[in-house]
RNA sequence: UACCCCGUGGUGUAAUGGUAGCACAACAGAUUCUGGUUCUGUUUGUCGGGGUUCGAGUCCCUGCGGGGUAACCA
């Protein structure tokens, strides 16, 4: 691949290909719709990048249209919600904010038209009659002894189904295609059904309501569309979405159908988040676990790495599983260019140096962001009891380890060189404090007779700590697929991490972090990102790990 | 089962009849005041069988495998 011209994924070609040969007069029209009955998550992400991708790269346009057939499950609280993630995402509709329901007149109107030509049906049997009627895989279905009604009893029977006169399932009205057909969809499918149900926009102005199929094809129709992208399970529903428009010999869009994002170690169906929010497993939409938009940004993704990530996982007609690890990847990319450094000890352990007068303290210079120059530096105070991470010492270091033990020297980020010169343990063994000396002359980082050291430990003033609350969190889903399990008396859940979520109720930060706000982007130096969590206080910070920062020694302890 | 879609290293993706490439992961090394970052190198692939062609990952046939659908949900 030539690194001038990126690569364009399959629909990018199409949408290529039509305006070279002028299908649309140059014109693209996409739009994202989804339906508000739930939180968007990391998959819709992967659409809404694609269809407003998609516009902005060939100077066209994408609407927002929010897909509300179904009054039954959907709600304005979610229709504010989408609003706001895909804005948060980085997108933009201007003023082309549309609802189905918009079109609820006109999708009557042509309803009524195409009973009118015969090509549709007011049809009485109940529920399980039409779904046995429709036969199965293998075996053709048999008409509905409704099929042959007068246009004008259909007329009369739709219109007084709109009239409200018929209780919910009464009748239904189906369009009149072949009920021998191969394609199940297509064995005259359901295109109103009657609901006496409140509608979060048109309230009690409709009682029936058009399907999926009847109204989606059309509402793009109506809008203009150009290019229908939609995921790889709606490939069945097109022969109906063409032959709609078809049909109705309106503005015929072209659907396509791509590959939806699937990760591993979590569950992406609106369902089953649902389900883990109900149930209690997590907190919430936004618990930062979830790998819902509220979710990823309380965790402390940025839009932009969302976006990256977005755009590697690449478009085709395949079904994909990315490894999470991957979404973690393109966060720690921006995260390492953006946020500043900060040190922070969550696992502390006393160390006392010493030779440094108990009375003294003093400011050092520490850099804020190594690949950021821009960001400039800070002080950090220093003084005689200092904590350091419990991991960084070791009574009898392991080969390779390269940190803190008896007798040997370490430097201490942004300050001196420190030898350990004695421990003290507790009745249980538990060693409580360590005792070292420091070298005056390595102040800023470097021995003057040129000795090394193989390792820098961050670390933090015990006097000067600032005490706070940090959230530690990991995969949702211990098992790659939640789904993957021999025993059938388990199900998905089974696969719920118990340490997804570890609670550190007294860390020890520097005490520059107290002045952290929700939004800033932190590295906590040697162990990850951070964020500031909305449920923090001035009274109690709360900080939530973001990712952790790669990291060698742990991957090949964890591998022993 | 019927209909539809899809099979390229471990994963994700290129190659649009003409040298199987890229990224991530893995491994090895260099650099480094973060066991981070950065840099270098190495390993690993066209589902099987037939055909068409000078030439097939690509086209055709067939087998196998995976997925979707079979709602008065979207």
């Amino acid at each position: 691949m030539n690194e001038s011209v990126p690569h364009r994924d399959f629909v990018r070609q199409v949408v290529e290909e039509d305006l070279r040969t002028g299908k649309w007069d140059g014109k693209v029209q996409t739009r994202f719709p989804p339906e508000p009955n739930g939180y968007l998550h990391i998959g819709h992400a992967k659409s809404i990048c694609l269809n407003f991708g998609i516009a902005e790269e060939y100077n066209g346009l994408c609407n927002l249209r929010f897909d509300d057939t179904n009054p039954e499950k959907e709600d304005t609280e979610y229709v504010d919600s989408i609003r706001d993630d895909v804005r948060w995402l980085g997108f933009d509709w201007d003023d082309r904010q549309f609802y189905a329901s918009d079109y609820f007149q006109q999708l009557y109107d042509w309803a009524e038209e195409l009973i009118r030509r015969d090509c549709a049906y007011v049809c009485s049997l109940p529920p399980d009659e039409i779904s046995g009627g429709r036969g199965t895989a293998s075996k053709p279905g048999i008409n509905s002894p409704f099929r042959d009604r007068s246009v004008e009893e259909n007329l009369d029977l739709f219109r007084r189904m709109k009239a409200g006169e018929f209780p919910d399932g009464a009748h239904v009205l189906r369009a009149k295609i072949d009920m021998a057909h191969p394609h199940m969809l297509l064995r005259d499918p359901i295109m109103y059904r009657i609901r006496h149900i409140e509608h979060h926009r048109t309230g009690s102005e409709w009682c029936i309501y058009p399907t999926y199929d009847y109204a989606h094809g059309q509402s793009d129709s109506i809008e203009g569309i150009t290019h229908s992208i939609c995921t790889l399970e709606f490939e069945n529903h097109r022969p109906l979405y063409d032959w709609y428009c078809d049909a109705l010999g309106i503005h015929h869009p072209q659907q396509i159908e791509f590959n939806r994002l699937n990760l591993t170690h979590t569950v992406m169906s609106k369902r089953r988040l649902l389900e883990l929010v109900q149930e209690g497993h997590v907190s919430g939409w936004d618990d930062p676990r979830m790998p819902s938009l509220r979710g990823l940004r309380r965790r402390g993704y940025t839009p932009e790495a969302v976006r990256a990530f977005c755009r590697a996982a690449g478009v085709t007609k395949h079904n994909a599983t990315l490894d999470i690890g991957v979404l973690e990847n393109h966060l720690r990319e921006d995260l390492n260019r953006r946020a500043e450094r900060r040190m922070a000890v969550l696992d502390p352990i006393k160390v006392v140096i010493t030779n440094y007068p108990e009375d003294q303290a003093e400011e050092l210079d520490a850099v804020n962001n190594p690949e950021d120059t821009a960001a400039g530096s800070r002080k950090v105070p220093f003084s005689r009891e200092l904590w350091i991470e419990r991991d960084d010492f070791h009574e009898d270091p392991p080969k390779k380890f390269f940190r803190l033990a008896p007798g040997r020297e370490v430097r201490l980020r942004w300050a001196y060189f420190i030898t350990c010169t004695d421990f003290v343990k507790d009745d249980d063994g538990r060693v409580t404090e360590i005792h070292c000396t420091y070298d005056p002359e390595t102040l800023g980082g470097d021995a003057p007779d040129g000795r090394k050291v193989k390792a820098t430990l961050h670390w933090v003033s015990a006097q000067h700590a600032v005490a706070a609350e940090v959230r530690l969190y990991d995969h949702l889903f211990f098992r790659e697929d939640p789904d993957d399990f021999d025993d059938p008396s388990l199900d998905w859940k089974s696969g719920l991490n118990p340490d997804s979520l570890n609670v550190v109720k007294e860390a020890r930060l520097e005490p520059a972090l107290a002045a952290a706000r929700e939004g800033d982007l932190i590295q906590f130096e040697r162990l990850g990102y951070f964020c500031v969590d909305s449920d923090s206080t001035a009274e109690n910070p709360v900080f939530n790990r973001t990712v952790t920062l790669r990291d060698q020694w742990a991957k090949s302890q964890k591998q022993k």
